[in-house]
DNA sequence: ATTATATATGAACAAATGCTCACATATTCA
DNA sequence: TGAATATGTGAGCATTTGTTCATATATAAT
């Protein structure tokens, strides 16, 4: 016998079609408070452009100072700038100051360990 | 003595400024193709909006139908169609069909790890 | 065959993104 | 102090993104 949409009524009042209601209740009860998992989308978010992926693998490499990355990605130093605090405001890099020099490194060992599985998944 | 920025003119023949040569150059050489960056930066950025993500984490409890996936999300099922198919064009969920029904599910074990290392970093 | 159900898809449009440019700030050197 | 260097920031704008709506396709039921 064929599963067939149902009508639930949510304690919102919202009113759902739904084919597998004990899915989506368990799947509910399982997910994770709602800024966890905006933090966790906006982190993959600012991995998720060439640019800045190109910056944060590069400092795979050992840490580099803005100009650096400017050269290194073609870009302008304040566009590499401008992403660079997008890095920071999620915790993906961190910086140092030698004199007028600031320097970039990654944060912690889970970038680079993203990194790594993503590459594994892309590679596969 | 305090480093300086030094011009340097690349094979293509732009000019480029940079302080410390070395580290750019190792940067360069140590990385990936463009294919691969681009399609790791694609895979990032797809995961990288609350909606697809909750999905996502959604089918880390098992396989869904669309509108599971729709009336666990409070978006449209066409909503849901639209993103199921980046996710599945990044190769991040796979479908099986029962009939009329679509049943999506994480397609390796990649992905649930990205994930467990992602909130890792968050929660940290 | 006709109708209903489940999902997919194209167009359209508001919202978000990523760059450039001009300018601000911070540090060093003369 | 004032000039030079390294980086940061706000505005502006073209491009991309994520949704809705209408419609198309695929499978099943009558």
């Amino acid at each position: 016998m064929p599963q067939r949409k149902t009508k639930i009524l949510k304690e919102d009042g919202c009113q759902v079609h739904v084919v597998h209601f004990r899915r989506v209740e368990r799947a509910w009860k399982e997910s994770i408070p709602e800024n966890d998992l905006e933090r966790l989308a906006l982190t993959y978010k600012i991995l998720g452009n060439n640019t800045r992926l190109k910056m944060v693998m590069a400092l795979e490499c050992g840490e580099m100072c803005v100009c650096d990355l400017a050269a290194f990605t073609g870009l302008s130093d304040s566009a590499v700038s401008h992403q660079l605090r997008h890095l920071k405001d999620l915790d993906l890099v961190k910086q140092r100051r030698d004199g007028q020099i600031l320097y970039y490194s990654l944060n912690d060992d889970h970038v680079a360990e993203l990194l790594k599985i993503g590459l594994a998944h892309v590679r596969e």
